[in-house]
DNA sequence: GATGGCACTCGGGACTTCAGAGTGCTAAGT
DNA sequence: ACTTAGCACTCTGAAGTCCCGAGTGCCATC
């Protein structure tokens, strides 16, 4: 009863229930897989992975399914690494390639995983938080609004309007897109002139150049305390309004892709996938999976995998989560990663989450 | 036999078949619905209807299904615009108020539909070709890229790169997110310094002030032509980036939310909906679609319908859509919608769409 | 025109049956 | 010490059968 023969019948087992979607016989696995013995031989085996509980029976007279740690084991030990296709290659090259901000290439990330995988994608934004400053915008707008474009060493864009009839509160107004009056002149009394504005711009931005989220508040301060009192409560409003982007709103911004797939008759799950569904909405908890996930790689070569219960949502326990952190070199920013049934195509996956990520990582800027 | 009643029995089938999903009979019609006859009497009237095409059984002894006709007659005449809760109106406030940018917005009536509806929604973003331009911003980047930040009468911001080194190519490299060099002075050989960077700025706001996309390229052209010799290769590189980011890309953006809300157990089509989500994926086709209801509106009050075999897609004869375009005063920039079974509510889907379409005309920018 | 009565139809749930797949175990073979 | 053939046993799920009851259409009556 060699050991080795006995983790070819679980890859074999593995293997042959994500393709068939049905439990699996010995008799099958002698015919399908190349293992030269009888299915008597593999019943033993079969026996003894399902004592060390890699396998269980739905019931008695029926093939094996792999458990969790079956999965688990497949996974670590069992599963070769099948690289793309040349022509997926390709696809996601061109796909991504023909982004054209951050917002459009991450949103290509996610569908592209999704129909890579067949399964959810899911994609989280590059922390604010932990992103630069590079480069800080001011656009008057329609004479009453000032329109804020904060670019981030991620590449990533934020705009924000900003109300300057009172732009004395901090609090920035909720920005809503609402009509402002069509065409005003740009010296209202809000909005300082071009020179004025252009000179606030470049103090804020000398200020602000490089520096980390947590440097930045000190840094306008300063811009604030040496600016023309007249522009005092413009300037406070802007680094607020710069400070507050950064720091709460989108920290936790994720995005699901193809989640259509779950309507897909060859992706069901065992039971339900209303809990599925449920959890994937708690963009909170998924958020939390996926942070951890980035933190603990329980799974090898940059891509984390939870399998079933591994991940302690009730929803996903019948679902393994395939993710990989990208970033520029090592700096892992952000995490990606695909959501599919516990019977999924580990080997496939993992390929294209690593791709994706690698390919990300590479061309982010920093 | 009076016509009323049977109307009155239409609407009746209608609406039980909605909320129960099973055929109806004379029976339970008699009980659910007030109308004080006996089944006998019904029978008749359901005769007639079903001769008149507008119900019809599945097989033999069942009770009556509406059908398309059915449904449209019922839309049409029957259905009792049923207003929003105020809990619903409170919360397309809420939510849609808290939108920073037009992305934003747009994203969020799109799951505010999904939400309200349960269904898929889908939202077409306004139309570039048809906004006129109200700023653009230059923005140097790591001291060899120009970030070209452009912004639309309805608010949309458009970002993209421009590759300096080689500006004279008049196509726009391709804008990929790529690491640039980290902190090169801003005075590289292909970007001017501040001074002429803002003027050049100013003088393509000035030319392209509130034009349509349709008379950018002259009014630029003018702008090359009397500008700084150095400058020009630069000059032209942008406009035509401008041109090209307003004119071609995203006359054609569309996005689906909800589509999860396909797996759910309580919305299954008839048959299969694989077909469904095949015509789902195939974005040319349902912006067709789309853009059609816009012009020729077959439903009422600005809100259009389009029943099972209505739209002539394959994939969506069981499936209806309602749909309404936005924009300010009337002037349709784009189009928002639901799309769902045939037996849907309608009354309930048409309150919602239009509730978020008039909330979007109301807020958008003009 | 509305209604009660009635014979008729037929789908689908409940029940039964049965073949086949799969197992574990024992005993024999290498 | 494994491996294998044989065999009795278990259980699912497909197929078949039955029958209740919902629903209908039609006719005679009010």
């Amino acid at each position: 009863m060699s050991e080795e023969r006995r983790l070819a019948v679980l890859r074999a087992i593995v293997e042959d229930y994500v393709h068939t979607r049905e439990p699996v016989g010995s008799r099958v696995l002698t015919e399908r897989h190349g293992l030269g013995v009888s299915p008597a031989t593999i019943r033993n085996d079969m026996a003894a992975l399902e004592e060390a509980g890699y396998i269980a029976q739905p019931h008695t007279s029926a093939g094996r399914v792999p458990t969790d740690k079956g999965y688990r084991l497949f996974v670590d030990r069992l599963a070769e690494v099948r690289p793309l296709t040349a022509p997926q290659r390709r696809a996601i090259e061109t796909f991504l390639s023909e982004a054209v901000d951050l917002d459009d290439i991450l949103g290509r990330a996610g569908r592209l995983i999704a129909q890579l995988t067949g399964q959810v994608a899911v994609v989280q934004y590059p922390s604010l938080r932990l992103s630069g400053l590079r480069h800080l915008e001011l656009v008057p707008v329609g004479g009453v609004r000032l329109l804020v474009v904060v670019i981030t060493d991620t590449g990533r864009v934020e705009q924000r309007y900003l109300d300057v009839t009172g732009a004395a509160d901090a609090e920035p107004t909720v920005a809503s897109v609402e009509s402002p009056a069509p065409d005003v002149a740009a010296d209202h009394p809000g909005i300082p002139d071009e020179g004025s504005l252009g000179e606030l711009r470049a103090r804020l931005n000398a200020a602000a150049a490089g520096k980390r989220l947590s440097e930045l508040p000190e840094a306008f301060g300063r811009v604030v305390a040496g600016v023309a009192p007249d522009l005092v409560p413009l300037a406070r409003g802007i680094a607020d309004l710069v400070v507050d982007t950064l720091g709460t709103q989108s920290e936790e911004r994720i995005v699901l892709a193809g989640t259509a797939n779950l309507a897909r008759a060859d992706m069901r799950f065992e039971h339900a996938l209303s809990p599925v569904l449920e959890a994937l909405e708690e963009q909170v908890v998924l958020l939390g999976l996926l942070t951890e996930m980035a933190t603990d790689p329980p799974g090898g070569a940059g891509v984390g995998v939870r399998i079933g219960h591994e991940n302690r949502l009730d929803g996903l326990t019948e679902a393994s989560v395939v993710a990989s952190g990208y970033g520029t070199d090592g700096d892992t920013v952000a995490i990606l990663g695909s959501i599919g049934p516990t019977r999924m195509d580990y080997p496939g996956t993992i390929a294209s989450v690593r791709a994706v990520a690698r390919y990300l990582s590479r061309v982010l800027p920093n």
